[in-house]
DNA sequence: CATGAATGAGTCTTCATTCAT
DNA sequence: TATGAATGAAGACTCATTCAT
């Protein structure tokens, strides 16, 4: 019994390591660099062991997007705690992802590849990592929307869908154009987050 | 100095064929469908052709995204031209970003392809195609501010680029959760536009 | 001794363990379907332990091989112990074979697999098997010669070995284009057989 | 015309270099030691050179054993010209069938390799090119029944599908065990196929 | 004895790019 | 200019066999 749980343990660390290995391939080739054979070199196994613990290159990159949704998902878990209000509970997401973004950059990275990427067949657990931030959102928005702070003409589902889609845009936006915008347009982005977060703001308060 | 021309429209017309193939290619196989043998086959051109026309695979690509970019563009034109308030033609940028995805997603897609494909190297003249768009709602922001109909305190160049990354991101919300939200969740991709320019509006407003 | 007994009736038993679990991965992956990852599920060993009772996947295939014509050596026995006269004996083979195929067809498979494949490097074994059946063969011809039923110009070694290869001919075309002659051609498998042994008949009998 | 034609012909010798490099390689490797690496090494070409002139290995497989058919098809119909009688016809057949064993044991093998991997999808061709054996002998048997020198009681489509099937089986026994009969048993191929013929002749003669 | 994780050579196939004609 | 045959590196994946525990 002990055996097998640290035979479990082992293999469940083998998978990170490849995991790991794979992000970093990933950080140093681009999502699109990404290959077995680099996976091998960077963990120094050989190409057939890493079948051993992932069927496919897909699964491989599927996991990864689904641990990066997790950690997202678990960093807005924090702001729902917290003892802010409902509408700071909000904004807080918009920067919350930014951070999120700022920090793991390749996480980041990854969430999106799944949702472009239409040769990675969306499991139940992609589905599901997905929804739980919806509905977190829709959670706060709706509390909002009982203490009189937030408009309650809007859909409480709408916004959360509306609120998420205006982050990821932002967050493009500023992955593309960042450095011009500070450059040539001297736009930090900092301001342009909190302009951002400020005209939500406006934009959905009672 | 004739001849000179003429062989240039000559040159210039082969580029749009080829372009045009690249995206019907696309266009039956997807983005990432799209193979030299395939645009050869749909041209009736060689292989060896297309490469006195374009050095790269990766050239083509760039052209199709900022001819798709330049696309949008004399569509925002058009708005700018209307006798529309100035707020309303901002509503309207929204509205026009959501009618380019549904009409020409293909053209839709090169936009963000480039955004997201690294290896994809910016051209000087991509990002002049996306400046303009810039620059375009810089200056019906601008405008509105002076009519007093929008918030002085929003700089508009942030505005802008809030407003496009906003649009792009609840545009890939659709294009990637669009049929589950009709499905699960009973909502149209109308009324989620709708709230969304909503939400601006009030947010943006004096 | 008796230790070293059990222990050798220990290892005959593991070597049939082994033995029927590749045939039943045979049986539900076809000929070439035969992995050493299948045969380790299936019999619940490890990969490694296979080796220990087999020194690679073709003494596996050679060994069955010969058990498939060890079996159906026993079955023409069978026929040589009959109270038949010696011309129906020889006329038996012929069904014999024909039956096996059709309720073993794996075996007879497996029995053609050596024959073909040239990398299974055929052991003394697997010759033996094979001489007995024509030993056996010859045996009854030479009986029926004696008789005065068999025409005493054939060489008994050469009928057999002939009534041996015509067998074997026809139950491959009966594999190949079974289907195809009922379907198309109207004639079923019985007849071809019963065809064949009566022409046989007529050309062997005295 | 004249240029579209020459390339014809330079493709057609290309396909060939491929196809005698394969069966180059498969001399010396056996059946199942064909792999795209070496015919690429056999005939100096690039592995990608051959997917011009055919779209999978199995392609090149299915051509050979083609090919190998067509081949022995013309024998035959060699024999159907000749001016011989019916009998001594249908007697040739397994005579020409043995040459063309001796003389081109690998085309012989190819015809076998396609009738027993299941992998190899039976083209439209296939089909045709064993069809054209079966009907060539059907002819030939209906036309002695006709001359009142075969059994009228054998069914020509049974008695050439029969003959087929011997003929094969002769062939696969001499194969395995042509050298242990000559070695151990004193028995020569010659005497193994006359007495062959003459057996089937007994038995199918009126 | 038994295990099964690890290996790595080997398989087929694709495709952007080049270059002789 | 135009061609398209040829290239060959790169790709994902398989599997018989070994060996440390």
């Amino acid at each position: 019994m002990s055996t097998k749980e640290r035979k479990e343990i082992e293999k469940e660390n083998r998978r990170k390591l490849i995991l790991d290995g794979a992000e970093q391939v990933m950080r140093q080739h681009g999502l699109h660099g990404l290959s077995l054979e680099l996976i091998a070199q960077e963990t120094q196994l050989a190409k057939g062991t890493i079948y051993l613990y992932f069927k496919s290159k897909e699964e491989i990159l599927s996991v990864l997007s689904i641990k990066a949704r997790i950690l997202l998902y678990s960093e807005f878990q924090k702001i729902e705690k917290s003892k802010d209000t409902e509408i700071d509970k909000l904004k807080a997401i918009i920067n919350v992802n930014y951070q999120f973004y700022k920090k793991k950059p390749l996480n980041y990275d990854l969430m999106s590849l799944y949702e472009v990427n239409n040769k990675l067949t969306e499991t139940e657990e992609m589905q599901q990592s997905g929804d739980n931030i919806t509905k977190l959102i829709v959670g706060i928005a709706t509390k909002a929307q009982k203490n009189g702070t937030l408009n309650p003409n809007i859909n409480p589902l709408i916004l959360s869908m509306g609120l998420w889609g205006m982050s990821v845009g932002m967050l493009q936006l500023i992955k593309v154009r960042g450095s011009i915008m500070k450059e040539k347009l001297n736009i930090t982005e900092k301001e342009l987050v909190n302009t951002f977060i400020e005209m939500l703001e406006n934009g959905v308060r009672k």
